[in-house]
DNA sequence: GTTGGAATGGAAGTAAAATTCCATCGCCTG
DNA sequence: CAGGCGATGGAATTTTACTTCCATTCCAAC
């Protein structure tokens, strides 16, 4: 509240080492070139790991740590977890201290998180591939992944692409699913609580052979089983409120990326 | 052996995972869950502190090692350790996230910058006080708006709002404008190039005095005139592609500004 | 050359973490 | 409702990692 930017840990660890470094022997030296190089890898080390890397013995790590003004390497390395797990990048951190209690600050907070997690590009090329094979693109998502199945379903269909979404309407539930074909791909949305209603449908595809990909939150949601690729993203953070914007980034890339192949 | 591409440690456990997932009883299960959700900070953490987290005995995630095949959490947690120092780690597909010309990337970017435009926190809050006196709450998108539409629908309706969207189904679009009524709210979504379906609603909203809440892309649109309240969201940037996040993340505050004045 | 102090090596001791093992609890089955 | 079995809790044990401390080496000054 106080200072505008407070200082990690990390940071005054390494200020220390800068400011000592000097003054240490050659050996403490080149332990302190070697933290300050690799924190993330010092991180996950051992004290034996990082002694034998380095040439020298245990012993030397311990007064390295103590001569850079900490108790022991555990501290040291207490730090360097922290900074290796910290998932706020400095721009999240301005972004946070900006919030100012509305509604739109906590959405945008969330939005801003759910981009940090998104699916890597190589799985969504994958799934681009495999839509592009496809006789039938298929897309179901309800309630709160409703949105984000429309949004896909009208990108894709702007690429000419030959995509019909499940929408239940009418009570046509069971015609619909009897349209999936071996040939086929579902692309199915799905968070907690999972759907039943998707999750039929998903049943469906596997049941007669349609590939699949899951846009879902977790490797173990139920629409990930069997999927010919699973796309993970908006994962529940701790508190209230969940995000749907790592879902619409995501079939936003994957279409696009279908468009890329339609075209060239 | 014939893999094009080796399968890494961490496939390989997450795929035991998700393999063995069912037949555990439901406190590995949950430890399953956390693991394959947040391998990153498993990596880092003791026992203790997962058990502790999860909730569960340190005998339990020991037990939940040898029921996913391997000797025991040290095992796993090396596993985790060499994917979070592995090249292809998340951190690292953050930092050329934005130069590795995928659709993702371009993507993220997009979704970025729509969050550095939204609307003031104040015309929210203006717009969810004039939610609040509606006697019915009518959303209409169409298109690439309809995603938008349907979210907020989904999301006003959760918080027992008396809401309904217009959805073309069923050629009664005549029919769906007849309800308008001047107690109530319409909720328009456009952006360029703004669907005739859509300002026809706005239109016969505006002959028979029902309140507008326009979001949209630029104070001139042409569901802009006459609005209580515009919000403006996703002004489209450079050349390339048009991102939906603003207004993703503008209904979803929009929607929780309104559930606030009902809880309170 | 000898001496003193800093630097390093290495083994022994201590703390912490992982693993084992047994007791209890709860649920299903007969 | 009694018996058995799988699941869980928790203490005891083993293993691993960290730290301390003393011995040795190196180097510079006298």
């Amino acid at each position: 509240m106080g200072d505008p930017v407070a200082e990690s840990g990390f940071q005054a660890f390494a200020a220390h080492v800068v400011a000592e470094h000097d003054k240490l022997p050659p050996q403490l030296q080149r332990i302190a070139q070697f933290v300050l190089d690799n924190p993330g890898r010092v991180a996950l080390m051992t004290i034996a790991d990082l002694a034998e890397e380095i040439e020298v013995q245990p012993s030397g790590v311990i007064r390295f740590s103590k001569a850079v003004g900490y108790t022991g390497f555990s501290e040291i390395q207490r730090i360097l977890k922290e900074e290796l797990s910290a998932p706020t990048s400095y721009e999240a951190r301005l972004r946070t201290a900006s919030d100012d209690g509305s509604e739109l600050a906590r959405a945008a907070n969330l939005a801003d998180a759910s981009l940090s997690a998104l699916p890597s590009a190589a799985d969504i090329a994958r799934a681009a591939d495999i839509l592009t094979g496809a006789r039938i693109v298929h897309v179901v998502g309800f309630r709160r992944a409703f949105g984000t199945a429309s949004y896909l379903a009208y990108l894709l269909s702007g690429f000419q692409a030959p995509v019909r979404q499940f929408t239940g309407i009418g009570d046509m539930a069971d015609t619909e699913m009897q349209t999936l074909h071996a040939d086929d791909v579902l692309v199915a949305i799905s968070f907690p609580s999972y759907r039943p209603e998707t999750r039929a449908v998903v049943a469906a595809a596997r049941s007669v052979g349609t590939n699949l990909i899951s846009i879902t939150d977790s490797k173990l949601s139920p629409i990930a089983r069997g999927a010919a690729q699973v796309l993970i993203t908006d994962q529940q953070t701790d508190a209230g409120f969940r995000s749907v914007v790592g879902s619409m980034v995501t079939v936003q890339a994957l279409a696009l990326e279908y468009g890329r192949r339609r075209s060239t």
